[in-house]
DNA sequence: CTTGAAAAATACCAACCGGTATGTATATCT
DNA sequence: AGATATACATACCGGTTGGTATTTTTCAAG
């Protein structure tokens, strides 16, 4: 491999790769290496330390997806398409990022590496912060619009619906990890969702063809 | 120390704290034993191995806790009743199991560390599942009275309630942990809850004096 | 070509971690 | 009291991990 870019580049995303279905401790720096078909000295060349590469790594990821929720949340979309986006967008991530029959289910590597290490990797937490942070200033422009629609049934601060979207949506796939269980992911994420918001019952189904 | 019952209790309990901050992979045997006053050789008297010990710990930390589960859950309970000793019981392991300044969140032990290990560490993954699901059914009790007094405005499954409960506090407790915010699990809590469950406006605000 | 710096490979290390082997008190039973 | 099993301590091992030192390759500018 003769292009640095392109090893950086791969490296970060092997990182990830890895990320989605196993922890921060037990992704190790020479099997992100080795999956990328990079040795330890080049590895070392790219990045300073662990920590720094899963930072950078997850700041990749986020910038990569970013055309993604931007298109989502744009908006020209209309609020309640914009709640289907992100639906699919997450159930979408699970079947890109998992293994069929091994692991069913992944959560946000991003947001879950930051509850699976100490003070110790203090970057890794701020950047899981900063990354959720941003997340949730997306669902607020959808709770936004579909508050501005008055589809809302019941009155609620637009940042707070946001991040406790963003919260059970977390939890959501926490649960699908653990019980390797992705069906009960796909039906439980709009309802969910839904009663978060009281979005009204006329407008809960759309999308269900 | 001479009580064998006693020391393995120690170790029990040892781990359970040291999870409650930290990672399961971050957390070692060696820590676990240092912690307790013991040394390897005792801990290794007691248990098999390092996963053998989590689970054991889980199944105890959950059984001493179960008397106050069932307290709160009992049917002699006034279901409303019992989801304000749900959400203050969470409130209060807070205050029991953290480090103020430090670590202000801790999430459900047992459960999180089912997702920190990978299909390898199989006994704790099933351990987890095995608790959450008694935990499912203790809140499936609770809204099953709940929607018996008619206290739900929109209908729907008990199981699937008390399950996207348990997802949305697990996602709560692990925001709380990443941004170190106990305020905001405090405030989020009780309308999450309400907001899932669709609780009746007029019965939301009980105990807030 | 030569050269020089970036990129990548090889080999390696110190620290750590889960786990073991072995030795020693202490309690229990006969 | 002697025998035996339990409870614990000490010391250590093999493997792994994050990280480094050093060498080789690549490639473009002069």
């Amino acid at each position: 491999m003769r292009n640095a870019a392109e090893t950086r580049i791969k490296l970060l995303e092997t990182a990830m790769e890895l990320l989605a279905t196993r922890s921060y401790h037990d992704v190790g720096v020479s099997d992100v290496c080795k999956h990328a078909g990079v040795t330890k000295g080049a590895f070392y060349h790219h990045f300073d330390s662990k920590a720094e590469l899963f930072a950078a790594a997850a700041r990749h990821h986020w910038e990569k997806g970013k055309d993604e929720l931007r298109a989502i949340f744009s908006p020209d979309v209309p609020p309640l398409d914009q709640l289907n986006g992100y639906i699919e967008l997450i159930c979408n991530k699970q079947e890109r990022y998992t293994v069929p029959g091994e692991n069913e289910v992944c959560v946000c590597p991003i947001f879950t590496a930051g509850g699976q290490v100490g003070p110790e990797d203090e970057p890794i937490q701020a950047c899981s912060r900063e990354l959720a942070e941003e997340q949730i200033k997306y669902l607020s422009s959808m709770v936004r619009g579909l508050k501005g629609e008055g589809m809302l049934d019941q009155d609620g601060d637009v940042t707070t619906l946001a991040r406790m979207i963003f919260q059970y949506v977390h939890g959501l796939l926490t649960y699908g990890q653990v019980f390797n269980d992705l069906d009960t992911v796909r039906s439980d994420i709009r309802n969910g969702i839904c009663r978060i918001l009281n979005l009204q019952c006329k407008f809960r189904d759309l999308e269900k063809n």
